[in-house]
DNA sequence: GTTGACTTTGCCGTTGCGTCAAGGTCCAGC
DNA sequence: GCTGGACCTTGACGCAACGGCAAAGTCAAC
C-alpha cells in the first residue's frame, strides 16, 4: 500500500511542499521514488511523520527532531532541554513586557526619555563592568570606578573612540597569539598585555589583585564572556590566563 | 562635526554592517555620502539611532520602528500593541512548556502514547468541529457526532482521503464563484453549496438549523477561519451567507 | 485526444543581520 | 613616490521552515 505524496499530505494535515522539504532535509525519505519521480509513501513513513509533527508541535527544531529520530540523542533528554529554552525565553519576553509597560508609563507622563549617556557603547559597558564587579567584589569596587569617572572628565567623544578603538585592536592581538599557540605566561604574551594594562591605566588605577580580578571577570562575567566568545571560544580564558600571569610577574 | 560608519557604529555598540542593513531598508541614512562613497553620519543622525535601538531593544521589528519614526504610527500604540504579542507568545510558550511536561512524563512511564488516529487530519478535523459546536450550542449536538461515528465506521483510509479531497475541491469551486463575483445566494452558488450539503450529509445528518449553523462555524471557529482566511479573506463569511442562503431556500 | 488533477525541480521571499570576497580609499611612515 | 595597514564600498550567500510560483512532465478518466 503505497501513497502519494499529496494523499500523506492531506493525512497528515500538512502540505506537500512541507514533505518535499522534509525529504530534501533528509528528515523524512519516501519509501521508494517511481521511474516517474514521483514520492511514494508507505506505513513506516506514516509512523515516522507522526512521530516528526509530534515532535514538531512541542516546538523542538527539525534538527533536533531528526537528532531523536535517528536515536543520536534521548528523547527525555531534548525535551528536558527544550523546556529550559522554553522557560528562558518566557523570562525573557517577561522582562520585555516590563520594560515596554515602563516605557509607555514614561512616554504617557511625557519624561523625554534621553538617557544618551547609556548609548554611549563606551560607558555603557563601564557601566556594567562596575555593575559586574561589585557584584562579585562588594561594593567597594565603585571607588575604583568613581576615580575613574574623575579622570575621564574632560574626554570628548573622540577620546573614547580612541580607546575603543585601542580596546578592539588590543583584542585582535590577544587573538593572534592564541590562534599561534603562543602560551598565555610567555613574555611575548605579556609585553602584548603589558599594553593591554597601559590602556586600562588610563581610566583606573588597577592594583595587582584588581588587575587579576578583572582577568577573571573576562571569563566569568557573561557580557564580557559573550564578546570574547564570539571572536573564538577559547578567548577568554586565554585572556584571563595571561593577565593573571602578568599581574604575578610584573605586578606588585 | 561627521562621522564614518565604524565611528558611529562604536558609539552604538554595533557592527557596521548593522548600520549599513538600516541604509539598505531605508531606516537610518547617512547624513551624506562622499565622493569616494563613504557613509558620514551627523549629530541628528546619532540621535535617530539612538531611538532606533531603544526600540529595537524591547523587541519591535525594524519595520515598526521605521513606521513609528517617521510618524505613522503613535509610540504608545506600536508598544501597546507589541505588549499584546508579547502575552500571547508568553501564553504559547507556557501551553507549550506544559505539554512538553506532559509528554515527558508519558514517556518516562512508558506509555506508548498512539493516539495514531488523532494524526489523521480528517478525524482530528471532526472532533474540533464537535468541541467547537459543543461550546456554541451545548452538549446536545454531540449526538450528532456520535450517529455520525456510527456511520463511518467502516470507512477506510480511503475514504476518508476521498472525502477530504472532495471537500478541498469543494473550496476551490466556492472560490471560483467569490473571485468571479458571484453573489452567494444566487442558484448558481446554491447549486455548489448542494454538493457540499451532500457530501456533508454522508458523515453527518444535518437539518435546516444545524447546517445553517455550520456555516456560522465557518466564520466564527477560529480554526475553520483561518482554513478559509487563508486562501481568502472574505471566502469564510462567503460561504457562511451561501449556506444560509441554502437552508433557507432549499431545507425545511 | 483532451482535459484536469497531480507530480517534479528550481528559485525567490520571509527577519536581521553575520560573514566572507573582491576591490577601492585614506593616511602615516619611509 | 611607495608601501602597509586600517578602513570603506558593493555583492552575495547563509540561517529556519517552509509558502508560493513557474515551467514542464505524468496519469487517469472521459
Amino acid at each position: 500500500m503505497a501513497w502519494s505524496i499529496t494523499e500523506v499530505a492531506r493525512m497528515a494535515g500538512v502540505t506537500s511542499r512541507t514533505l518535499r522539504h522534509y525529504d530534501a532535509i533528509g528528515l523524512l525519505a519516501p519509501a521508494y521514488v517511481g521511474i516517474n519521480g514521483y514520492r511514494y509513501y508507505e506505513q513506516p513513513q506514516l509512523l515516522r511523520l507522526q512521530q516528526v509533527l509530534l515532535l514538531r508541535e512541542l516546538g523542538l527544531s527539525l534538527e533536533t527532531i531528526a537528532e531523536v529520530l535517528t536515536g543520536q540523542r534521548d528523547r527525555v533528554d531534548a525535551l528536558r532541554g527544550h523546556q529550559e529554552w522554553l522557560r528562558a525565553e518566557q523570562q525573557r519576553l517577561a522582562r520585555l513586557a516590563a520594560t515596554v509597560a515602563r516605557t509607555i508609563e514614561h512616554l504617557q507622563e511625557g519624561t523625554v526619555m534621553t538617557a544618551s549617556e547609556m548609548f554611549d557603547g563606551f560607558s555603557r559597558r563601564r557601566a556594567e563592568t562596575e555593575e559586574a564587579l561589585a557584584a562579585r567584589y562588594g561594593d567597594g569596587v565603585r571607588e575604583h570606578f568613581a576615580a575613574a569617572g574623575e579622570r575621564t572628565k574632560g574626554w570628548t567623544r573622540q577620546d573614547y573612540l580612541d580607546a575603543q578603538k585601542e580596546g578592539e585592536r588590543l583584542d585582535a592581538r590577544v587573538l593572534q597569539l592564541l590562534r599561534c599557540g603562543v602560551a598565555p605566561e610567555t613574555p611575548e604574551a605579556l609585553d602584548v598585555i603589558a599594553d593591554h594594562h597601559r590602556a586600562v591605566a588610563r581610566h583606573w588605577s588597577p592594583d595587582k589583585v584588581s588587575y587579576a580580578g578583572l582577568g577573571q571577570l573576562y571569563l566569568d562575567d557573561p557580557q564580557y564572556r559573550a564578546r570574547y566568545d564570539a571572536q573564538d571560544p577559547a578567548l577568554a580564558r586565554y585572556y584571563r590566563d595571561a593577565i593573571t600571569a602578568y599581574a604575578e610577574q610584573r605586578l606588585n
